[in-house]
RNA sequence: GCACCCGUAGCUCAGCUGGAUAGAGUACCUGGCUACGAACUAGGGGGUCACACGUUCGAAUCGUGUCGGGUGCACCA
């Protein structure tokens, strides 16, 4: 089942096709900017009438004129105004038919694709070296919720995190580990708290230069496959995913062991990654590092901008890694799509990744390569976000309080519930207070962290969407003679009609969603969905109503129960039959 | 110096590929629980969409310029 708008778009396209006779015309339908201008309105016809040379108002009262005469049962009725628009309201029967189709299988709630991609999603991909801080919740987040989302529509979703395994800090925390483990043995202790054990060995390296040497010896030993320093380097690495994946089931993230194609996976391909750029003629030697020039990329003075493959001792780098792992999608993997999920600031890193591996043949013709750009987190001061001693704040330390604010808010709310209902509540509502917050802002732009905003339970927050659902999870609770072959009847009511009509335009959203990554259309949509409900259930008596009504109230609500459920589902939040 | 992102209500942010009278949340003020859950809801005040010019039937949205903020630009990732 296409969604509205997409029939709609088409309907007045072909409309207006004939009538102007044009081929190819762009109705440009959006969902109604105003209650008054009726469900949808087609914006299109202004642009068409220029284009042809005719009376704006006349093209339009002649596409409704063809339409019309086709009588097509989704119209109710179609109205010319202002310059030019054509207002469009949908008929009632025709939108109960259509949730009624849905009923019978809420999935189709969220129609699947009919072509399906193979799309890569890289994200998250946190440094192993340290452990993960606030920092990396958007990526994490963001990057989650688009894999449901595109997975959802059908596609054949492939994760990859990208962690960083491989740097020049390993050496460094490689050695100190050996001294540890000479002197104290018991590691797994020493490495409970990362952070610490990161600062630890820093101090140690910045304090002793035979160290600092031992340390910048350590990661060419590692790198050169020593099995030493392997196995610590393994040991290390096991303990910190540990940290992770604990961070990810906290955050119901979907990531898990599986989709880890860490930075050193592609060790084995650095090699030939400067083979290739050889072969084509494209690496240079400059100041001793070997460099890809573009021309389409220049520097500070306007001198022409390297992107470094390998330094003058030998080493690689990021950027060779990447073209690696461009090479590893595109032609193992065979993607159509490959995301990358990475901080805004790597915008121009990603561009010259992308323009060399066109260029020297790592990407196919068919992958489309994007870089979701996600904007930085910032300090009330609008710098960088960091505490007043110059630390990040811990990912964990956040979800912690959250769920500790939450705990303190559902046991006053909700007395005489039992201790272990308390703690999966707080848990869930806190965690998802946490994304939501993320999630609802534009990732395009800078935020400001903010305990408040972040740990609000209130207003545009996942605890409202969750509340909605709670509150028609309670209802249909108290009605016990079941909802089988039970239909929607009735939208004589503005608010029962607004209702069906938003619970029509998930799959419309999620579209959107899909195509431009944006999970924060999603948010808006459930936010505005919720509302929809709760003014419905302050005008229309469910459980009070006449038998026929309150079952159609009953089916409504039940439909918007199942929407919220897939759209918070979308966003990697749980719902709850109580809170 | 060059490039990218941004500037919308006191604060935090939306604004659907140019649409009709610019919207939410929060904060503040006023109403609504013997009720299908008040983590809710109804209403009020609050705006030169940074500024200027341009494009056009129409601009917060597109273009140019100015101001202001953030970020990136050679061997870290």
């Amino acid at each position: 089942m296409n969604t509205l708008k997409h029939t709609l778009n088409k309907l007045v396209g072909e409309a207006l096709s004939v009538v102007s006779g044009l081929t190819d015309c762009d109705p440009n339908v959006i969902t109604a900017s105003k209650p008054e201008f009726g469900d949808y309105q087609s914006n299109g016809i202004m642009s068409i009438a220029k284009k042809v040379g005719t009376n704006p108002r006349q093209l339009a009262s002649d596409v409704v004129e063809k339409i019309t005469a086709d009588a097509n049962p989704l119209i109710a009725k179609l109205e010319v105004a202002g310059p030019g628009f054509i207002n469009i309201h949908l008929s009632d029967t025709a939108l109960m038919q259509r949730a009624s189709e849905i009923q019978n299988d809420t999935r189709k709630l969220i129609p699947t694709t009919n072509k399906v991609d193979k799309i890569v999603v890289d994200y998250s991909s946190p440094n192993l070296a340290k452990e993960m801080h606030v920092g990396h919740l958007r990526g994490t987040i963001i990057g989650d919720c688009l894999a449901r989302v595109l997975e959802r529509q059908g596609h054949e979703i492939i994760r990859q995190n990208h962690v960083g395994d491989w740097g020049t800090q390993f050496g460094m925390l490689i050695c100190y580990m050996r001294e540890i483990s000479v002197l104290q043995g018991d590691l797994p202790t020493q490495l409970a708290d990362l952070e610490s054990f990161y600062r630890a060995a820093k101090e140690r390296f910045d304090a002793d230069p035979e160290f600092a040497d031992t340390a910048r010896g350590s990661v060419v030993k590692l790198q050169g496959g020593d099995a030493d320093h392997l196995v610590v380097w393994q040991q290390f690495i096991d303990e910190s995913l540990k940290h992770c994946q604990a961070l990810y089931d906290k955050l119901n993230v979907t990531l898990s062991r599986k989709d880890l194609k860490a930075e050193s996976f592609y060790n084995k391909d650095l090699e030939g990654v400067v083979k290739k750029l050889e072969e084509a003629s494209l690496l240079s030697i400059s100041n001793g590092a070997r460099c890809v020039f573009l021309p389409e990329f220049t520097g500070k003075d306007g001198e022409p901008l390297p992107v470094i493959i390998q330094k003058t001792d030998g080493g690689y780098l990021y950027a060779t890694t990447d073209l690696a792992a461009v090479q590893f999608r595109s032609f193992d993997l065979k993607a159509e799509r490959s995301l990358y999920v990475v901080d805004a600031r790597q915008s121009l890193h990603f561009q010259q990744v992308f323009a060399v591996g066109r260029k020297a043949g790592f990407a196919s013709e068919n992958i489309s390569l994007e870089h979701i750009a996600y904007g930085t987190m910032m300090g009330s001061d609008g710098r960088p976000f960091k505490t007043r001693s110059g630390d990040t704040i811990k990912l964990v330390d956040l979800l912690d309080e959250a769920i500790r604010r939450a705990h303190e808010l559902v046991s006053k709310k909700n007395p005489g519930l039992d201790e272990t209902t308390y703690l999966e509540i707080a848990e869930k509502v806190g965690i998802a207070a946490v994304k939501y917050a993320d999630l609802s802002k534009n990732r395009t732009s800078d935020y400001v962290f903010d305990w408040s905003s972040m740990l609000s339970f209130e207003g545009n927050t996942a605890p409202y969407l969750m509340y909605a659902y709670a509150r028609i999870r309670s209802i249909l609770r108290k009605q016990n003679s079941g909802l089988q072959g039970v239909q929607i009847t009735s939208v004589s009511e503005v608010a029962e009609r607004n209702l069906l009509l938003k619970i029509m335009q998930l799959s419309e959203v999620v579209d959107m969603v899909a195509r431009d990554c944006y999970p924060n259309l999603l948010c808006n949509y459930l936010y505005e969905l919720a509302g929809m409900f709760m003014r419905f259930y302050e005008s229309c008596p469910i459980l009070k109503a006449e038998a026929q009504l309150r079952d159609s109230r009953l089916a409504l609500s039940a439909l918007t129960a199942a929407t919220l459920h897939q759209g918070l589902d979308l966003l990697g939040i749980e719902t709850l039959e109580k809170m």
